[in-house]
RNA sequence: CGGGGCGUGGCGCAGUUUGGCUAGCGCGUCGGCUUUGGGAGCCGAAGGUCGCCGGUUCGAGUCCGGCCGCCCCGACCA
């Protein structure tokens, strides 16, 4: 390819609302352009990008012995009613209604689809297992889009279906999409960690989110210093601490201290004048089966998903200020375990267990109380993990490690789903009695158009981008300094072709610039290797190569520079 | 949706506080001459409903009201 043919519309400077090095970079580098906040469009260069990847993941998919299929965009309402998640998933779908005022949503996931396409024509456990995927656009209505390609409204991902007989096929199953996964963002060049995750929306179990650490990454994950324990903070367990010796001579009672004003955690230790580890967070909640107060220490952060999980109360919501006001008797900001209604079910974090003489609202405007213990003063009616993990915190699964956190970029997630779609889909299929049971399904998603950012992320400099090999939109750029000369055009020309014919990805700079604009456009492209001709190649007849990753370089004679080029990139 | 910031040729910005004549600067673009191994120099040119609507005023990029869009923090989230 030549560029004097080719379109990279390259910028000297980043628009001013990108914000990270992957959104600054893909845009000045003439990859991507938004169209609406979290909307993009490919560039030919960022296409070609898009297209490796999604190569990648092809190859791989197939290799696991996935069949690529297609499925629409835009899915019925109904569709979404038999799974009971029209009015449930989050974000919400887009939606709209046709002229006949049917009414759709565009896809943000594809089970309800896949499940009844399935069910259709699968009747029988002869044709299972089975696992099928698409790279498709997904639409999330986000309420915030950001980080550029990081997240956004309309996406590239792809999604895999395992359909299995049982618990143990679906291992199976589930086992072959994990190594593929590892497989395909080592291919990448993504440097990747594998950790325990949340369902979120999809429900499931046994989900491994896969993520590429980046300090732009919206998430944080948890590792052990000692053992390979890794979680994402959303559901990264907290171990229970050591049961600590109560001390002689409790306070025999609680005493109520006036604190106007003090709604905040914050407020009440300037107040008081203790730390926040001897206060206690009352926070209150609603959920199906009534209210619950989940206590936490005044230091901590309560994990609402941890909540809603050990509640078993996916309906989970924090309490209105007038629910608050209720059952607490008192504003909102003075809420305690002491005397609260008693259709408050209290439940505290293992922490808890550890304090004593602590501090909790008084459930009374403007006032706290102070050495209130358990057991003694109110009962409890469960202990459990509820506080977000820190940094520093002792590992949940081994005996001396500790834990610290990374940011990172989910780009791909794996679930256990079970029957939940199947039966509610009718994914009915016969087994070898005779008898009808629903297939147990698994689902896989990768975040194709993500995975680049999380690339570009993890791969530049202050010039720009270095691209895997794998993936690059070019793999070596040969720059022509002096288009004017004859000769230099004849050389240039045959190693482009040479290059071609040897099935390198190739790309002339054959443009009429300065060299200053060529090198410079060629570091920001990133291009992994850069072959130069111009009046240094006239006078000795050798042409320069550099990698752009670490700047090695070679000088070679004109007629072996072909070979040189593919050795060199043997190794990017 | 709460808090903050921003919106001026393709890109980056100044000008808005304190209203005033033909709205500037750098980069990029087009033409010419020179230059030619790290974002060149000189000369000339094109390109702007100052986000939109309404208002105040003799006069609005600038003041007032409403709306829209974009970015950041938060809430939320495969």
């Amino acid at each position: 390819m030549r560029l004097s043919e080719f379109y990279i519309p390259t910028l000297r400077e980043a628009p001013g609302e990108a914000q990270i090095p992957s959104d600054k970079l893909l845009r000045r580098g003439g990859f991507i352009r938004p169209l609406a906040a979290g909307v993009f469009s490919y560039l030919p260069l960022g296409y070609i990008v898009l297209d490796r990847v999604e190569q990648i993941v092809r190859e791989e998919m197939n290799a696991a012995g996935a069949l690529e299929l297609f499925m629409p965009v835009m899915q019925p309402r109904e569709l979404w009613e038999r799974s009971g998640r029209w009015d449930t998933f989050e974000p919400q779908p887009i939606r709209f209604k046709d002229r006949s005022g049917r009414e759709f949503c565009m896809g943000p996931t594809h089970e309800e689809v896949i499940t009844s396409l399935i069910a259709e024509d699968v009747t029988s456990y002869k044709q299972l297992p089975m696992t099928v995927y698409q790279i498709q656009t997904k639409f999330r209505d986000e309420l915030r889009a950001r980080g550029g390609l990081i997240r956004v409204k309309e996406f590239l991902m792809k999604d895999a279906y395992s359909f299995d007989m049982d618990r143990d096929g679906l291992d199976q199953s589930y086992e072959k999409m994990y190594d593929a996964y590892v497989r395909i963002f080592e291919r990448c060049g993504l440097s990747t960690e594998i950790v325990r995750a949340d369902a979120g929306s999809m429900g499931g179990f046994d989900t491994r989110e896969f993520m590429a650490t980046s300090e732009n990454g919206e998430d944080t994950i948890y590792k052990c210093d000692s053992c390979d324990y890794a979680s994402n903070a959303e559901c990264a367990a907290c171990r229970a601490p050591e049961p600590a010796e109560q001390p002689a001579g409790l306070a025999t009672a609680p005493e109520i201290v006036s604190t106007p004003g003090a709604k905040s955690i914050e407020a009440v230790t300037q107040l008081l004048g203790m730390n926040a580890d001897r206060l206690v967070k009352t926070l209150l909640y609603s959920t199906a089966d009534g209210f619950v107060a989940a206590l936490v220490r005044g230091d901590r952060d309560l994990n609402e998903a941890k909540l809603a999980t050990s509640l078993q109360a996916p309906d989970l919501q924090m309490a209105t200020d007038a629910q608050v006001e209720e059952l607490t008797g008192a504003e909102v900001g003075y809420a305690g375990p002491v005397g609260i209604d008693d259709r408050v079910r209290i439940v505290a974090d293992h922490e808890i267990a550890a304090m004593h003489d602590f501090v909790v609202g008084a459930n009374r405007t403007d006032a706290h109380l102070m050495g209130v213990n358990v057991g003694k003063d109110f009962q409890l009616d469960d202990y459990l993990d509820l506080r977000n993990a820190e940094d520093g915190d002792a590992c949940p699964q081994c005996a001396q490690g500790k834990l610290y956190g990374l940011r990172a970029i989910e780009i791909g997630h794996i679930f256990k789903l079970g029957t939940r779609y199947t039966e509610a889909l009718d994914g009915l299929v016969q087994d070898e009695s005779g008898q009808q049971r629903p297939m147990v399904m698994g689902c896989y998603g990768i975040g194709v158009s993500r995975m680049i950012a999380a690339i570009v992320e993890q791969s530049h400099d202050e010039r720009g981008i270095i691209w895997p090999r794998s993936v690059a939109p070019f793999e070596v750029v040969v720059l022509l300094l002096d288009p004017h000369e004859d000769e230099l055009c004849r050389i240039a020309d045959g190693l482009h072709d040479q290059l071609q014919e040897m099935g390198v990805r190739v790309l002339l700079d054959d443009r009429p610039e300065r060299a200053g604009v060529k090198f410079h456009d060629a570091e920001l492209v990133g291009y992994p290797l850069r072959a130069v001709i111009g009046k240094r190649t006239k006078e000795t007849g050798q042409i320069e190569l550099q990698r752009r990753r670490d700047g090695v370089d070679d000088t070679v004679n004109v007629d072996t520079a072909a070979d040189t080029v593919v050795e060199m990139l043997q190794d990017l």
